[in-house]
DNA sequence: CACTATTATTTGCTTTTGCAACTACTTTCG
DNA sequence: CGAAAGTAGTTGCAAAAGCAAATAATAGTG
């Protein structure tokens, strides 16, 4: 089938719905995480990206990426967790200038409670939006652009295999 | 057909998908604009809503919504698109509470060069990796979900009937 | 009409973020 | 080995964003 042109405008339009739909579920949640959790939304990308890593750790710069935050903003966003007690850092004994960011075991019972209460949130915005098969589609091709923009690799697919470069755990 | 169930995990991880897509799109946008145009991906997204709007203008409180700022985020904003000569205020004259936003002649020419650029830079990013109908697919998704966030209103559908609010334009 | 409640935007102040420079380590290669 | 180049993370500083309180104007009520 001669595939239409998607005209300029409309890929512009595609673009602004996916920013405003981004910024609008991070002020949803984080209304609700603020009062629940007292969590920014951000905090709490990096503390679930924690507790859905194998042995709740993650080094620093990929925990960046995962978050969507520069280095710079990692480290404080990190100081800040630890000045709560939620998340700790951990050298990495194979390389010593790398280090990990591991979740307390405070910051473990805190992600335990709140992620099936902010999964049951997103399930009350999500479920009767969209059916089975569209979500499946919107998650393949939001996917399919995360991909493209980074390597294919970081993130919340959750390939677990990689993450525990560093054997020595304590 | 039964619909499967859509696991929580897959949920949370489509929510993940979206937000890591939008920042990574940001970044990746912020870099050519600031390049270019000295413009940051915010500012931006200022003038283009502006650019794309009857008149070239829209009420502060709209725009707000639009480009995903709280009001006084777009205050500050506009502050400085004024300094640079790209944004005018004026005021609502139905009502003396409110004002408008408006893109001067200079801000209007350099839209009038960005705009196209912007464009070009997007399908470079987006028209390989999306068949035309999978991104119509998208497109319609994420505009369900902006719909369900907001107000079924809001922003670059650009569905011009509205945003004329204030008659005795100059 | 005076009086209270609402709405639109701005301002004061604090927090978060980013960039660029810096430190500390590792790797490469002569 | 030892200098040069590269990598991981942190820090100083400045820009941007949010909340809550202030301002200004409109709407509603008795």
């Amino acid at each position: 089938m001669a595939q239409l042109p998607v005209k300029d405008d409309e890929r512009l339009t595609t673009v602004g719905l996916l920013f405003e739909s981004a910024a609008g579920l991070r002020r949803l949640f984080e209304t609700r995480l603020e009062a629940e959790r007292s969590l920014s939304n951000q905090s709490f990308e990096v503390l679930i990206r924690l507790a859905r890593s194998p042995g709740s750790e993650l080094r620093m710069s990929e925990l960046a990426a995962q978050a969507s935050l520069t280095p710079s903003g990692l480290t404080r966003s990190v100081d800040r967790l630890q000045e709560q007690g939620l998340v700790a850092r951990r050298v990495c004994p194979d390389d010593r200038r790398g280090a990990f960011a591991v979740l307390t075991t405070e910051g473990r019972a805190l992600m335990d409670q709140a992620i099936p209460d902010h999964a049951a949130h997103v399930d009350e915005v999500l479920r009767d939006l969209y059916t089975a098969e569209e979500e499946q589609t919107l998650s393949d091709l939001l996917r399919k652009l995360r991909d493209h923009l980074f390597g294919a690799d970081a993130a919340w697919g959750l390939t677990a295999e990689d993450a525990d470069t560093c054997p020595g755990a304590e």
